[in-house]
DNA sequence: ATTATATGTTACCGAACGGTAACATTTACC
DNA sequence: GGTAAATGTTACCGTTCGGTAACATATAAT
């Protein structure tokens, strides 16, 4: 992790560069570089210098470049585990409703999503050492997502509810590799389709045919 | 491709590896570390050396890693083709019951996946290159795939076609992701399960509640 | 045996990479 | 202004990697 190292008072120290303190600019860099170009084809030090400092500075504030993935790749999953907090909050004792409006949002972000997939699907992909911290921490963050699922599944009242939480999660990561060979528009509006007939289903309302 | 170089008899001139020809020596020993280690954590040192071979040989056969990268990704498509002919042979007519027995073998594939997903799947990650040979024929591939699944769910009375296609696309796939973190034995079944009430479905015979 | 071909061996090149040391410079606070 | 901390600069180290040249050896066909 390492923390409070610099920056001693709150000011900025930067000149023309972004408003961000420099370690945010270098995991800003960092993400938008490992993103688009593969983690092992980016160098740290285009990343420095895309985050307008150096490598000296950079090697400051992260242990390593593996360290330096492993943050950037915290710093995605609190982002999502920030959303679903939002999801309960706006949902509460609402299962199927928050089921629904997580598949919208997914279906959202798959729309804005570039070429390039998904960023904690391609970063497992590229980095098959076991005991690599980044890996692990997307492997505790997958297991904890699929209970979350399996929970809400049981709560919104299916009749099998590991096959429907497994069904949620195939829809879901399946979602994202697909968007690269039907379009992304298209895999939303189907993936919000088959979750809202999902969640009918579970009620007993609707034979919702295919 | 580079084809036609060496082994002008077709006898072998091995001593005591494997019985295979060198080419193809070198194109099995790439592809299980490419699978294992992934693509860019592994050297063209290291693949000559567990084909049996050295570098200079390797180099004869292929022009270049990404010539040998692309050829091997040419060679799991090919196996692939291979069994898509196989089912076409088997279930003439039967566009259902080839369905089914597309998600019965998907899944026993799926039993067989070791810790390390789809081959294609972590390829397509590691090669951001949109200019990239192999990336290029993944990305084929993966079209002519969702058309023939799409021309199947037309064939098997589906009454959204588009919406039925890709919902087996995002089953597939996501069942690759999924494996990782859910097991792959239920999640086999699962997908045979689902794909099953699919099918039933379009068959307007089953109202197949989840 | 001779000859053409395929393979092995060694050594090397240039580039890129992760990471560090030493020192200079800027910034913020007192 | 002085001082301590944060940042910038430059140069470097050791390693690995993709790829090649030159030469030696083994193999097969004639």
């Amino acid at each position: 992790m390492q923390t409070d190292i610099p920056n001693r008072g709150t000011k900025n120290r930067n000149k023309g560069r972004s408003t961000l303190p420099v370690r945010e600019r270098i995991l800003v860099a960092a993400g938008d570089l490992f993103h688009k170009q593969g983690i092992r084809g980016v160098g740290v030090e285009a990343i420095a210098e895309a985050a307008q400092t150096n490598k000296m500075t950079l090697y400051r504030y992260f242990d390593s470049k593996d360290e330096l993935i492993a943050e950037w790749v915290r710093g995605i999953i609190a982002h999502k585990e920030e959303e679903w907090k939002d999801l309960n909050a706006k949902h509460r004792g609402d299962p199927r409703g928050l089921l629904q409006d997580w598949s919208q949002r997914t279906a959202a972000k798959l729309r804005a999503m570039e070429e390039r997939g998904s960023a904690l699907g391609n970063a497992f992909a590229e980095l098959p050492d076991p005991n690599h911290p980044a890996r692990r921490v997307i492997q505790e963050h997958r297991l904890r997502e699929h209970k979350r699922i399996l929970r809400l599944c049981k709560a919104a009242g299916f009749q099998d509810p590991s096959l429907a939480a497994n069904l949620f999660s195939m829809l879901v990561e399946g979602a994202h590799s697909c968007v690269q060979c039907v379009g992304m528009r298209q895999i939303g509006e189907d993936l919000v389709t088959l979750v809202d007939r999902m969640v009918a289903n579970s009620r007993n309302e609707a034979p919702a045919r295919l």
